[in-house]
DNA sequence: TGTCTATGTTGACGTCTGTCGATACAGGTG
DNA sequence: CACCTGTATCGACAGACGTCAACATAGACA
């Protein structure tokens, strides 16, 4: 089995892309990828919102759950597109109502691209 | 001993101010202080840039050792300068030579809101 | 002192981004 | 079917951002 990534579609390309951050200078592509999910997250809504998502129980929750963060609707819901655009998020409509989960993958991506930064240069 | 912060100049806020994502729902300032710092990597230059320092030995490096990354002299100097003021870099002129240097507990902390959403979210 | 190199600052420019109101779409209910 | 609620899209606007050339500053050295 040379290639163990089996679910292709869920996962954007940060997964498989960069080492920690400490291991080498990252190149322009490995940057420009990466460089997308942190940008996803350093909008404060948007961190509230996923923030919001994440501790919801069961990892989920409902846009209306959410959508208490001091902006419009239409804004709630364009900073949702963005974090699932950026693969933080996944959206499933079940009825009235539309679903949105934190995909853990991605997430521990980011976060061992951070520690091992974080451990290596103390 | 109620307050264990000792070294109040060298952290930003970041350190001490988020629980990991999933524990609760962040608050607008929480979110502000937080994006402020995914958002200094959320630039691809910035995070070459990041990336070049952390990897260097001894975690620092020189700005001419780092200055290769397919923009002006003043673009680079000025990406420095956004990490320096997210709290990522600190920088220190030696002679002709200006050198900066990751800052460690504040890459620990942004590590640690993504790892906690990571495991618990599976 | 003057000059050279390394780095930071300024000012300007085009582009991207966050925000909103208006509107469209989807699904439930009657 | 009509109507209501929840969510997404569109179009517009102001402000933020990345980039550069020009200039300023700091230190080394003669």
């Amino acid at each position: 089995m040379p290639n163990v990534k089996v679910l292709p579609l869920l996962e954007p390309d940060v997964v498989a892309c960069c080492p920690p951050l400490n291991e080498r200078p990252m190149s322009a592509d490995e940057a420009e990828v990466a460089a997308k999910m942190f940008k996803a997250l350093g909008d404060p809504v948007r961190l509230r919102l996923f923030s919001a998502v994440a501790s919801h129980e069961g990892g989920e929750a409902c846009v209306c759950d959410i959508s208490d963060v001091g902006v419009s609707q239409p804004t709630v819901s364009h900073h949702l597109k963005k974090l699932k655009e950026a693969g933080l998020l996944s959206s499933e409509r079940r009825g009235t109502w539309v679903y949105y989960r934190v995909e853990p993958a991605v997430l521990a991506a980011m976060g061992a691209l951070l520690a091992g930064a974080a451990k290596a240069t103390a």
